[in-house]
DNA sequence: GTTGCCTGCCC
DNA sequence: ATTCTGC
DNA sequence: GCAGAATGGGCAGGCAAC
């Protein structure tokens, strides 16, 4: 396949913003693909190189980039920052310069979709010095036969940034359309997915033609059918039990993928084994999942609403999350949320569990605790979580406690089980107190054992706590409404913009990251940056409404200073800014940092003398660790 | 030899 | 991490 | 209700620049 096929594909998928045509189109680029080019080009559809497994790294972002459009193209990098700026996407910057030299330059060779893989894959190659040069070489290797849409694309996959509203969901999607039976009269009324087949597959798509139709009375039916026949078209009586067909087909897939983490691996076996092969695909106690993510709860009554009556309730630790495994020899490994293997990191955790009767998949909080056992921040745990020297000494230096939630597998896969039975698992496995012990929890009845419950969380020095659906299954990598945190809501602090910078992708036309400074002594001292709470559109029902345009404006008058994407302001904007927590920081000139901000509204009634003092954030940092205690 | 920028990944 | 947006 | 794309601070490691 011609890289070129998968770059006109992108510029369509960038075009649309409906998902149903991504799908189709995706579905047809699929269809057509060589099985043996499946795996590049599934991995390539979601902006990765390496499989979500693998622990290879391009070690290539915005700066090393700029110096390879430099090499390829000749430009300035002041020049590229200025591009930069403009587009707010290096991608759109080599399209540009590509389209500047194709004058120039004669010959092309046209590049293949393999080639352009297997180059992508040669970044991560470690050489010691020396290797930002290769790096660049590659890339401008690639470049130097790229036409502007393919440079466009391959910049964009070197960055891990595609920003075509493609993920894991359309993928998915694509591969039921291409490879599965399909429910008929589901999407015929929609153009585009007719439009996507006809254009890039003609009617000789391997599974439109010698179809056999079959009768189904229930979506049910319609599965069992579909298992024993891969070219079966499914008529259902209608549209809603065509649609929950639909739905049963694409869990399918869903699971596999749950199970793997491999989107080739998941696409070849519906290609060649269908549905029952999709099926039979399971957990494999060494091989890491996705874990699940909760939902953010405005407040507790909104939070319980979210996860019904009766429900459970546990401390949220402010740590990292670890899914721990078992695996049938016995061996023990460790995994964080984004699939990373940190077992050789937590020998102490390994020890902790190595006795548990496996295999088993546990997933919990580790957090970092001192001498006393009372906990320690984040920041001083987060020295442990990469770290590849001197490990021994930092297991010495910074303990953890492991705090258990979850069991994923215990005698088999306990994901469809409903939540209160694997909490049930946790209690039966691990003790209640110690170094490796369950979650601290209860279960809430009403709204008043939740607050008193959050409360103690809170005295208890934790983030706050999470919400439990007791009958909601384990849904691997997803944010939905059966497992919300609720956290306290912190005072906002006013604080001055001294520095902004220009945004990307969407957003290239506005200001999108704000430095905010506290007051010392008539001067402004850094405490952080805050890009988000802002709205992109302006929302009519609501007159406070702050808008990336609306505050570009209002800064617009006291541009002091531009450079490449940056600009320096006379500081005189006054905003309100949320946050979790005031942290020590080694970087800003306060001192202070703020946690996880969030732009709230403009202060115009206020003057820069008016923001916040060093002393007023002081206070506040010493004041945060009181609450709860009151 | 030391410092500082860059990257990726925790939150 | 938080937040906003489109389907 | 969910996925995706914007955006935050700080950490270790690794390379380049000094």
């Amino acid at each position: 396949m011609r890289f070129s096929q998968l770059a006109s594909c992108f510029l369509a998928l960038e075009a649309t913003s409906k998902r149903l045509e991504k799908t189709s189109r995706v579905s047809a680029l699929i269809r057509q693909c060589d099985l043996d080019l499946l795996e590049p080009l599934l991995l390539l559809l979601q902006g990765r190189i390496y499989r979500l497994i693998d622990p290879r790294e391009p070690g290539v972002s915005d700066r090393t980039m700029i110096k390879a459009l430099q090499t390829a193209y000749g430009i300035s990098p002041a020049a590229i920052e200025t591009r930069w700026r403009k587009h707010g996407d290096l991608g759109l910057v080599a399209e540009e310069l590509a389209k500047a030299q194709a004058q120039v330059r004669l010959v092309a060779e046209t590049l293949d979709l393999q080639r352009v893989h297997t180059t992508l894959t040669k970044l991560a190659v470690h050489e010691g010095a020396g290797a930002i040069d290769h790096k660049v070489r590659l890339i401008t290797e690639l470049l130097s036969h790229a036409d502007p849409a393919e440079a466009r694309y391959i910049v964009r996959l070197v960055l891990g940034q595609l920003r075509m509203g493609v993920g894991e969901g359309i993928i998915r999607d694509a591969i039921c359309w291409a490879f599965l039976p399909m429910p008929k009269g589901l999407f015929d009324s929609n153009e585009h997915c007719d439009d996507a087949k006809d254009n890039s597959s003609g009617n000789k798509t391997p599974t439109s033609g010698n179809r056999t139709v079959f009768t189904c009375d229930t979506a049910d039916d319609a599965l069992i059918i579909a298992r024993d026949n891969p070219q079966a078209l499914l008529i259902l009586p209608d549209e809603s039990a065509a649609r929950q067909a639909y739905n049963l087909i694409i869990s399918t897939v869903q699971h596999a993928l749950d199970v793997s983490n491999d989107f080739a691996a998941v696409a070849l076996v519906a290609r060649t084994r269908g549905i029952g092969g999709l099926q039979a695909m399971d957990i494999t106690p060494g091989k890491p999942l996705k874990v699940m993510l909760a939902q953010k709860a405005e407040s507790m009554e909104k939070g319980l609403a979210s996860v019904g009556l009766p429900c459970q309730a546990e401390y949220k630790y402010d740590g990292f999350r670890v899914q721990i495994h078992i695996d049938p020899h016995q061996e023990v490994s460790i995994f964080t949320r984004r699939l990373e293997n940190v077992t050789r990191q937590f020998p102490d955790i390994v020890s902790m569990v190595k006795d548990l009767p496996g295999p088993l998949i546990l997933d919990a909080e580790a957090v970092g605790i001192d001498q006393d056992g009372s906990f320690l921040p984040f920041q001083s745990i987060s020295q442990r979580i990469r770290r590849k020297h001197r490990i021994a000494d930092s297991v010495r230096r910074l303990r953890v406690q492991v705090h258990v939630f979850d069991v994923l597998y215990r005698q088999g896969s306990m994901l469809s089980r409903p939540f209160q039975e694997r909490r049930k698992a946790v209690q039966e496995l691990v003790p209640i107190n110690g170094p490796l012990q369950a979650a601290t929890a209860t279960t809430i009845a009403e709204e008043k054992d939740a607050v008193a419950f959050y409360e103690k969380a809170l005295a208890a020095h934790n983030e706050g706590i999470m919400l439990k659906a007791f009958d909601a299954p384990y849904r691997p990598g997803s944010r939905v409404g059966s497992m919300v945190k609720v956290k306290p809501v912190m005072d906002g602090l006013d604080l001055v913009i001294v520095e902004a910078e220009w945004g990307e992708g969407k957003r290239a036309t506005w200001l999108t990251s704000f430095t905010l400074a506290c007051q010392h002594q008539g001067t402004c001292l850094a405490i952080g940056k805050v890009g988000t709470g802002l709205k992109e559109k302006l929302d009519d029902s609501d007159e406070e409404t702050l808008t990336f345009a609306a505050i570009t404006e209002a800064l617009r008058p006291l541009i002091e200073r531009q450079e490449g994407r940056a600009v320096w302001l006379r500081p005189e904007l006054v905003v309100e800014v949320a946050f979790e927590e005031i942290q020590k920081s080694p970087s800003y000139a306060s001192g202070y940092a703020l946690r996880f901000p969030r732009m709230i509204r403009l202060r115009e009634d206020r003057a820069a003398d008016d923001a916040a003092s060093l002393d007023e954030v002081r206070i506040a940092y010493e004041q945060q660790y009181r609450r709860g205690l009151t």
